[in-house]
DNA sequence: TACCTGTTTTTACACTGTCAAGATATTTTC
DNA sequence: GAAAATATCTTGACAGTGTAAAAACAGGTA
């Protein structure tokens, strides 16, 4: 049905979102433009403009699908843990949390990263709540509701750092994230048991 | 001795080392461009250029300088700390980190945050890694030698993670973050006391 | 003196985000 | 169906950016 260049793409503010993420996977933060994703969508360089006022608008955008498939993926990994206590599957969590970092670094740059870049659109705001209170709920089931958000703080700290670390390659060589994810995992885990008595 | 505007600047280098440091004081990170702080030393905006090639490199010189003052700051809150035991200095030091990212969190987003601004001067490089072992012999102090790396590993994640997503609003707002670095410490050194068993 | 070297300015280029005005398609209304 | 209104996209422009090259200037040296 679409012409070869209709003047009227259809679809074109999601065309521009998944442009974006291409852009995102490929270049590296700096060289993602608004020009660049308009390029790539195959559009004038203002088309945006309509959908998205402005970048930033655009890039968080793009954030808030990543934290809707952030949600779904740690969900999914808290349910295939292998023993269904809270501490496994907190576990499972963390470690999810790291691949998701590993696997969409551009995605997680820009959720988690210095909020420079994108705008706080509703969509974004929403996801975010949903992440944490994801992640306050998994605490909440090994230190009680009264310590989870102490405790979800620590959870989140010491995997966003790690993953943050390790995605800025400030990590010093001799750490392999993955078996550093198990040891701070464990700890974490006791750390969160030994207040919780 | 100084003229009003003598052509050779004297000590130019310095000069714009402050007024980017100025500048990260007063813009955001966005705003801070090579030109903005050339127009801040009252030079032309490609005299940078000599005595830094690129903007990044301006940049990392600035981290490397927060860097030093990092590793001073936690070595005298590590000192004063009320207890002399390996745990307490930790603590201390652990708070002391969170403080100096609140304190100059401008500084601190250029030396932990994505590193996309800043570019990797051997100066950068050296003072990173005087960091990065002033934490690991205090984690060594607690743990021992050989899970001095891992531990490090929970301490700096933990303590990066809390401070980062402090500094980019991304706690919620439930959460003090001077309360929750007396509780995220605890926990995290529980955590590595139980692994040493 | 004249020359050389290190600094700084001037000028220029390609690029960016955003805005305003125009062009074109789709939808609505009659 | 035709006309008018609206939504969408393009063109063109502006101020700003980082970086490079060439020109202007200062200081030291012979």
């Amino acid at each position: 049905m679409a012409a070869l260049k209709p003047y009227h793409h259809g679809d074109l503010r999601d065309a521009l979102l998944q442009a974006g993420e291409q852009a995102l996977a490929d270049l590296p933060l700096a060289e993602v433009s608004l020009r660049e994703i308009a390029r790539r969508a195959g559009v004038s360089h203002a088309a945006p403009k309509h959908h998205f006022g402005t970048l930033g608008e655009l890039l968080g955008e793009i954030a808030a699908r990543g934290f809707d498939q952030f949600v779904k993926t740690l969900a999914t990994a808290a349910n295939q843990a292998p023993e269904q206590t809270p501490e496994s599957r907190m576990h499972a969590m963390m470690r999810a949390y790291l691949r998701f970092a590993e696997a969409q670094p551009a995605a997680y740059g820009l959720m988690f990263g210095r909020a420079n870049a994108c705008a706080m659109t509703p969509h974004l705001v929403a996801a975010k709540m949903a992440a944490w209170e994801q992640l306050e709920d998994g605490v909440a089931a090994i230190v009680g509701p009264l310590r989870a958000v102490a405790g979800a703080a620590l959870v989140w700290s010491s995997v966003h750092g790690l993953a943050s670390l390790r995605l800025d390659r400030r990590l010093p060589p001799q750490i392999d994230p993955h078996q550093a994810i198990e040891q701070v995992g464990r700890m974490v885990i006791a750390g969160l048991r030994a207040d919780a008595l």
